[in-house]
DNA sequence: ATATATTTTTAGACTAACCTAAAAATAATT
DNA sequence: AATTATTTTTAGGTTAGTCTAAAAATATAT
């Protein structure tokens, strides 16, 4: 069965608002995540309950049903796919890429992404460390912590960010932050809770916290 | 001004009637065109000729504004791009990229397409033969002649076709004839107007008049 | 546990894009 | 030129997706 981009993109809805906090997401949480209207959202989740992509029932909020997380999940590796696609082979940079992939991976074709996922050599992870799923919708699972979590001495690889919106990703930049940059913890501010890094050995910096829980982290 | 996907077909649709009739695009052209009704269109070219799309009188037809013409330029530019990708880069034959471009056209992106373009090395033909407008809106311009107007003892080059069906297409595929192919006319029937052909100095085959109108061949 | 605040749903309306059936305009034919 | 056929437009309706305002349900706080 074939849905409609505002369809999609509900369920693209649901589907991270689960991740993030485990229980079924709201009317509230889903209208502030698409930036529409509560009505709106009820509407729709009507229509996606009945043609079996959600459970609902008035006022309890939503799951996805095993249908709908495999369309969310569709959705998730076809975005990412394409980012690489748009940093790897059209050089865009990793903050440019997020508004032009929303509309890609609406694009329906199923021999398109099998195509482009060779094309690219399977990544298994996108410009912004994000899990690609495979085709049977499995992720790739990794050991990574927020920068804030870790304690002065500690180093390790940048891996991921929380964070996608481009003001954030320009500053990382900016700094000369990117994946696969290194940094070691120097010193930690108790007051504030920044941190002194030193980034790839070289260059040292201090970090807020707002920053630091935004960088993913493999540790070594 | 950004357009609907809607809207951009109509416009689309219009530029091709134009192209190949020249003079103004009736109702009905557009409505059997684009498989659906007379009045969905008369309804759309009234919300086009609002826009400044087009030129249109009640019962006189339609033809393109500038700005009309501009945007269906475009659109024929992302759609033969996005072709050349999908044959190019994801090894998709000739016969099955039409409905992927078809939807990957609407992409809202300047950026995109221009980056597009230069990975794609600025081609000036797509799969199928047909021209891309450059940046500008200039198509490159080149003789070619239908199979069907040449003569005994010619011989030429296939640079397009006309028909892009993918039935037809897999049709000369399994004739081995592609862009490129060389085809010399051995003999004539006047009967039914079919031609003894050779091609690529090495295998005889009956082309149909149908089929040779189709075929566009550059003289040599 | 009752009152207040918040969240969610319903009611009613709007727009874009489509449809069919009927009416009006234009084109073709005798 | 008048009749017939064809094309185009209008009238009126539908669906998906949105909205605001009001009502109903649930959650919070005194």
């Amino acid at each position: 069965m074939t849905l409609s981009t505002a369809e999609e993109n509900y369920l693209k809805a649901i589907f991270k608002i689960s991740e993030r906090s485990e229980k079924s997401a709201s009317t509230n949480a889903i209208a502030k995540q698409l930036n529409t209207s509560a009505a709106s959202v009820t509407d729709m989740l009507k229509r996606l309950a009945e043609k079996k992509f959600i459970n609902y029932e008035k006022y309890k909020g939503v799951t996805l049903t095993a249908e709908g997380s495999k369309k969310a999940t569709q959705l998730i590796r076809k975005h990412r796919l394409w980012e690489v696609f748009l940093v790897k082979k059209l050089r865009f940079t990793w903050d440019q890429v997020h508004d032009i992939a929303e509309q890609l991976e609406h694009i329906q074709s199923n021999e398109l992404i099998m195509r482009l996922d060779a094309y690219l050599d399977y990544p298994k992870f996108d410009p912004h460390g994000d899990p690609i799923p495979n085709s049977d919708g499995k992720f790739t699972i990794r050991n990574q912590t927020p920068l804030s979590e870790m304690h002065k001495g500690q180093t390790g690889s940048l891996v991921g960010v929380k964070e996608h919106h481009s003001d954030f990703l320009q500053y990382l930049s900016s700094l000369n932050i990117k994946l696969g940059t290194i940094i070691s913890i120097k010193e930690t501010m108790p007051f504030d809770r920044s941190m002194l890094v030193e980034l790839d050995h070289k260059r040292e910096n201090v970090i807020t916290h707002q920053v630091a829980q935004n960088l993913l982290i493999k540790k070594m």
